[in-house]
DNA sequence: AGATCATTTCGATAGCGCTTGAAATAAACT
DNA sequence: AGTTTATTTCAAGCGCTATCGAAATGATCT
């Protein structure tokens, strides 16, 4: 992962209601949640929430689709391995030894469908 | 680690500088290095540069100790692998299984003593 | 004590980030 | 086609952040 890459998950994931957000999204598994489903939870006004929506998407950290009129919110497991790769790495290289495991992974195996009302 | 305290290590290192700043200070070991030499390196004025320990400080990620006229900064490892640990936790817990190891430890253990002019 | 060096504190400024109300778009239902 | 539901876009406001010049503090040296 690049520097300017993980300074915009940085800053993606530098903010409460973000951070909840994506804590969220990684609890309700590959299959994501409703946009509108979130912002109940947050207790967040849906256009505060589709801006920060926003972020977490350029910063490559979820991803949506359209399922009727619901846009459907997911996290993105990929970036935030990456992510941990590269804070791992600039925590550890040169300050010695021992930083062992640069984390194995983090990858949903869940594969349970959740439908959606058409 | 709390939530608040995640937060403030993401909002500290979601900063181009401080970023950087404190990947110099992990490559620079245990023993820290003066701010002045930071600077240098960064290419940042001095006092702009104090806004950003400060942050980092207050954030936890950095430590800072006088000698001589010298102020020197080191990185926190501990700080950053608690981190690690609540992103690892919030990247997988409830999202199926296979999120392993936790990320082990990034701690320093060149203990070597690096003398400064008294 | 006076001069010098390293760093911080003190304004002040420009810009970005978060929030929100109101209007617009998109899809589903009748 | 018209209405309702889900979400986004637009525009505006306010506070916080990053930056810097200038002055202050703290320590060393002569």
């Amino acid at each position: 992962m690049e520097k300017s890459d993980a300074l915009a998950a940085l800053a993606a994931l530098a903010q409460d209601h973000r951070l909840e957000t994506y804590r969220l999204l990684v609890q309700a598994g590959p299959e994501g949640m409703p946009a509108g489903e979130v912002a109940a939870a947050i207790g967040l006004p849906p256009n505060t929430l589709t801006f920060h929506f926003d972020r977490l998407r350029q910063a490559g950290l979820v991803t949506v689709r359209r399922d009727g009129r619901s846009m459907i919110y997911a996290a993105r497991y990929d970036t935030m391995n990456s992510l941990l790769g590269y804070l791992t790495e600039n925590c550890c290289r040169g300050s010695g030894d021992a930083c062992v495991a640069p984390v194995e992974a983090c990858k949903p195996t869940r594969k349970k469908r959740a439908r959606v009302p058409a």
